[in-house]
RNA sequence: GCCCGGAUGGUGAAACGGUAGACACGAGGGACUUAAAAUCCCUUGACCCUUAAAGGUCGUGCAGGUUCAAGUCCUGUUCCGGGCACCA
């Protein structure tokens, strides 16, 4: 029997589901495992062959878990939420839902015909009002909480009340806004409840602010930067202003600590979790304040995080929009500073951020002193310090800092050491923190580690400073001016912000006329009709993309429970992601997010774990590979014509026959055959305007004319004696102008790529062609002639009868014809063929270009696996018969390669153990089920269709998936002999085979004794020799 | 400028510090066939030497180092890709 993967793929596909074969649910006698892909935006464009990567890798590792004894949870759902359903919606009218629906739909198509085991009884959808009812829910909670640092928890903001209301907020610590006054009891009891509303917001986890954002009054929405090119949007290219605007914010800040020092818990990429240490960003330091010599009033306060250099601060430098410097600036400086200021003002952003050679500033003329050995110091303005960050100064040590050091050498500050262990000061600074200090009072013979505590104690002490820790990390906007998004559940009534009734939950998305802000700029949720609660105004705007992808991962545990997000039961027994699999561009905002979400749930009990997701792994991108194919131009015709046709000529008639010094001259011929006053002209047979001109011309000068059309040329391209033989009736002939009668049958040619170099460049041009119809740069000139592109095509072939395509690496993308779609591919190869490719091509997390050159290879092994199970015949021929040792060995190498790898997630080199087990059972003959059966159970997890065929066929009624992965018994892979390779000084020059067992003395002696080891010796004695059992021998000279 | 990756045959790639290039594609040669397809077998890093057998030199971006032994570890450097941007 043939292996057929067309017919065998639908049937157990179907079967699969007709049997709930992936339906899973809570089984307390089974160890669980969650496997998680990020879940896709459904976008009109459909799944191309980048998607499945990710997909197809998580999946294996679900069917091996399973058949490991696994209860696995591999579910699939929509972040069915997004921008381009809203535009679409905004273009044509229709409702975004149903755009929505109909990619769903096209998504589980695809997504289906490549065999995963989700189990789509618990897809979720985030539009779906059942899910994001909750997302409504958890923003309530954030609403209802604050985070207190004392706890280090949220706490809800009740407690924060009943606090208040017995001592004012002199002694909460907790998260809130940086202007937030403090209040005694007495005022907190005293204020209305309207005012407590408002004072509570400056606490609330998620509360409303101004923000600014990037407006564009043109398309009617806020842009994200990136949308922002040149001050303009970059679709339609319409001013962008910064606009004010009433924004809810997530207090992310508040957990900035919690989220970077997660990240020490969990197996996440390196490059992930730097990334989100860099968003985070946390300084430890100090704050240290100056006086200001002859201003008594006067305190520059600067954040450091080198304390330890602050004997070392030989002066100041403020950020130039400080507020301090007109009172700073003395009179005879008041001119130089004033002229920086205003240089300063006419440098864009880009001139600041771009230029890190030049050094600027200006001296302010005043002093100020250092706390620490009260030394009047210089204090300068230089751009190089930004008003908005810190405090906007900086203590600058030049003898530490490089960008410090550059000022004082350019600007003759002085440059004080502070460390037996720097060098080169001279040269430039040395950040280093080795060594002891010294020209440094207090702290004098310290180390780094002694020094640091000192000093904050010491500041913190006199009052001057205090040790500080600062975040980059912003508080996060979460309010979108959008349709398509989950409604916020608020109203509002007196501008204060109300949640709505948790009973009221979900708050639907109402239905509008037109998907675009209002006339009078808000929202369109504005547009909605009669859409209030208790007669107040709801909230019009809506929740960002990231909203429901910060919790989804708990609804598919329990996808359909209307009384809670997740049940305890479905959480105590999930608990949290085992394996999650996702591309990198996620690595700050959905992982960043959800993480903080995850945090909050845990801190009010409503999830297990601080983390979500134990285990995370990229897959690297796909891009596309672009094929082209190679038009011939006039140019190729000429050059074919003197190099094909025109050689025989030069032979009978040398130096008669001249051709044009440039093909293209229009008052020269493209050959001239002197003796017989005859020109040749090789154009198209569209290009009569040219024709008609060269033809009064050759009338003009009394010469005869023969005009070749490159479309005739084409016709007979492998016939060069056709265009031979015209020539040569021509130059029998008197008539003055000849041309082709007949109309040509074909008007282009393309010329396969091998063939190109033999012509100049400028014969071609290169076209994209789709890269459907090339199959190893090979073009398929079968489905080439269904393409309108070839229809009146003709092909030069190479010599193998081959039309070859040159490739580039571009972008996927529909404009330059190279997007694969996975069912293309699992219709022509199978999907068993296009999982195991995909994985072949690579390690999952390289970034890779999509090549289908080799995937024959994988074709070639199922049918050669699936030819295991048949005898000559065709006939199903397995045996019961013992195996031999041999054939136990391949197996068991097989076994103990493939489990490794899987569990290290090294997909590609599984299919290669595959390959080399099926090579070597075939030539051994091997038809054992003893031997087939386990390596087919293997194969399950690769190719899911043609295990489970070839297990009906070996009696079995239940599914492959519910078989046992095999036990590796190392007794089989022991062998006798070792064959040992023979180094002298590290290069091999022999090998020799010894038993296992061979002890160090032995094997010295055996190698010692060998012809090609006495050569290298010559007669003298080895220094060493290094025996590794096991492993080789080195014998060092 | 800073941070993080990467660089191995014609191609995709393998390789616990221990026989570099497994496995596959492509290419070349051969078998089967009336022929083609399919299938199977052999060769395939570069170079040198040789009638052959065999042998040698070089080789994992480049230059050093550690080691009996380096694609792998260390230092420096070049190029490519990604991220961030004067963040104190």
């Amino acid at each position: 029997m043939e292996y057929r993967p067309s017919e065998i793929e639908p049937k157990w596909r179907r079967w699969w589901q007709e049997n709930q074969i992936y339906k899973v649910s809570i089984q307390h006698d089974k160890p669980k495992y969650y496997i998680l892909d990020m879940f896709p935006y459904p976008s009109g464009a459909g799944l191309h062959v980048g998607h499945p990567l990710g997909y197809i890798a998580s999946d294996i590792l679900a069917r091996y878990k399973r058949l490991r004894g696994f209860n696995v949870l591999h579910p699939m759902g929509y972040d069915s939420f997004g921008l381009p359903a809203e535009q679409y919606a905004i273009q044509t009218g229709t409702h975004p839902a149903v755009t929505t629906e109909q990619n769903i739909a096209r998504y589980r198509e695809q997504l289906d015909n490549i065999g995963f085991s989700f189990d789509w009884s618990r897809e979720v959808r985030t539009s779906d009002p059942a899910f994001y009812r909750w997302t409504q829910w958890i923003f309530m909670q954030l609403f209802e909480h604050y985070y207190d640092f004392s706890a280090d928890k949220a706490l809800p903001i009740s407690h924060l009340k009943n606090v208040f209301s017995q001592s004012g907020n002199a002694d909460i610590h907790a998260a809130c806004d940086e202007d937030t006054p403090s209040i005694s009891a007495a005022t907190w009891n005293g204020m209305t409840d309207r005012e407590q509303q408002l004072f509570l917001l400056q606490y609330r986890l998620t509360y409303p602010g101004e923000a600014y954002v990037n407006w564009c009054a043109a398309l009617g929405s806020v842009l994200s930067n990136d949308e922002v090119k040149d001050g303009v949007s970059e679709r339609g290219g319409h001013p962008v202003t910064r606009k004010l605007m009433n924004q809810w914010n997530m207090r992310i800040t508040a957990y900035a600590n919690r989220l970077l020092e997660g990240l020490d818990t969990i197996d996440w990429p390196e490059s992930i979790k730097e990334q989100q240490r860099y968003w985070i960003g946390k300084s430890v330091g100090a704050s240290v304040k100056f006086a200001v010599d002859n201003h008594p009033t006067a305190c520059i306060e600067v954040f450091t995080t080198r304390v330890d250099t602050v004997f070392g601060a030989t002066f100041l430098v403020l950020a130039p929009e400080h507020e301090l410097v007109p009172t700073l600036t003395t009179a005879s400086q008041r001119n130089d500073i004033e002229a920086y200021i205003r240089w300063v003002a006419t440098r864009s952003e880009i001139d600041r951020m771009s230029e890190t050679k030049k050094v600027t500033g200006s001296f302010t003329g005043s002093y100020a002193i250092n706390p620490l050995n009260n030394e009047r110091i210089q204090i300068w303005i230089a751009d190089y310090v930004l008003a908005g960050y810190g405090t906007g100064a900086v203590m600058a040590v030049p003898s530490g800092d490089q960008r410090d050091w550059n000022f004082a050498t350019f600007f003759h500050l002085p440059i004080v050491a502070i460390s037996d262990a720097q060098t080169d000061l001279d040269k430039g600074a040395d950040p280093t923190k080795e060594g002891r200090y010294i020209q440094s009072g207090l702290i004098n013979g310290m180390t780094y580690a002694e020094a640091v505590p000192t000093l904050i104690h010491w500041l913190e002490e006199n009052k001057l400073g205090k040790g500080k820790t600062q975040y980059k990390l912003r508080n996060a906007v979460f309010s979108r001016q959008r349709y398509w998004g989950e409604p916020v559940p608020v109203f509002w009534k007196d501008g204060v912000p109300n949640l709505i009734a948790e009973q009221d939950l979900p708050l639907l998305l109402p239905e509008i006329d037109k998907y675009q802000p209002t006339e009078t700029g808000e929202p369109p949720l504005g547009r909605a009709e009669n859409w209030q609660y208790q007669g107040c105004e709801y909230e019009l705007s809506t929740m960002p993309g990231w909203a429901g992808s910060s919790w989804y991962f708990y609804r598919y545990m329990d996808p359909n429970n209307d009384g809670a997000f997740c049940s305890k039961e479905a959480l105590d027994y999930w608990q949290d992601v085992d394996f999650y699999m996702g591309g990198s561009e996620h690595a700050v905002g959905h992982l960043l997010y959800s993480r903080f979400w995850n945090q909050f749930l845990y801190d009010i009990g409503k999830v297990p774990h601080r983390e979500f997701a134990k285990k995370l792994v990229n897959q690297g991108m796909i891009g596309g590979r672009s094929n082209f194919v190679f038009r011939a131009k006039e140019q190729f015709f000429e050059e074919y014509l003197l190099k094909k046709v025109l050689v025989p000529f030069f032979q009978e008639l040398g130096p008669n026959v001249v051709s044009g010094a440039s093909f293209e001259e229009d008052f020269t011929y493209d050959f001239t055959f002197e003796h017989a006053n005859l020109a040749i002209e090789v154009t198209s047979i569209k290009q009569q305007d040219k024709i008609n001109r060269i033809r009064q011309n050759a009338l003009a000068a009394g010469k005869r004319l023969l005009v070749l059309f490159t479309e005739e040329l084409t016709d007979h391209i492998n016939e060069p004696e056709v265009a031979a033989e015209k020539i040569r009736r021509a130059l029998a002939d008197t008539a003055a102008y000849t041309a082709n009668e007949q109309e040509p049958v074909c008007s282009q040619l393309y010329v396969s790529h091998n063939l190109t170099q033999k012509y100049s460049a400028d014969a071609f041009t290169p076209l994209h062609v789709d890269v459907n119809i090339v199959e190893a740069d090979v073009l398929n000139l079968e489905k080439a002639r269904t393409v309108n592109q070839f229809e009146q095509a003709n092909f030069k072939l190479d010599a193998n009868g081959k039309f070859t395509c040159s490739h580039e690496l571009e972008k996927m993308s529909k404009s330059k014809y190279n997007v694969v779609n996975p069912d293309i591919m699992v219709a022509e190869h199978g999907a068993d063929c296009f999982r195991m490719f995909e994985m072949f091509l690579g390690p999952i997390t390289d970034a890779k270009p999509w090549n289908t050159q080799g995937i024959s290879g994988v074709g070639g092994f199922l049918k050669k696996f699936w030819g295991l199970f048949f005898d000559k015949t065709g006939q199903f021929s397995v045996t019961n018969e013992e195996a031999n040792r041999d054939e136990y060995r391949i197996l068991h190498t097989c076994i103990k390669k493939v489990t490794d790898d899987i569990e290290r997630m090294s997909m590609n080199t599984c299919v290669s153990h595959f390959m080399i087990a099926t090579n070597d059972l075939r030539k051994l003959n091997c038809n054992k089920r003893a031997v087939l059966e386990p390596l087919l159970v293997m194969l399950t997890p690769f190719g899911p269709h043609i295990a489970e065929e070839l297990w009906r066929m070996l009696g079995y009624h239940k599914t492959i998936c519910d078989a046992t992965w095999p036990s590796l018994v190392e007794e089989y892979l022991k062998s006798d002999t070792k064959e040992y390779p023979i180094q002298i000084n590290g290069k091999l020059r022999a090998t020799i085979s010894l038993p296992t067992d061979t002890s160090a003395a032995d094997a010295e002696a055996a190698a010692m004794a060998l012809e090609q080891v006495q050569k290298w010796l010559e007669g003298s004695t080895p220094k060493k020799v290094v025996f590794v059992p096991g492993r080789m021998i080195n014998i060092v000279l």
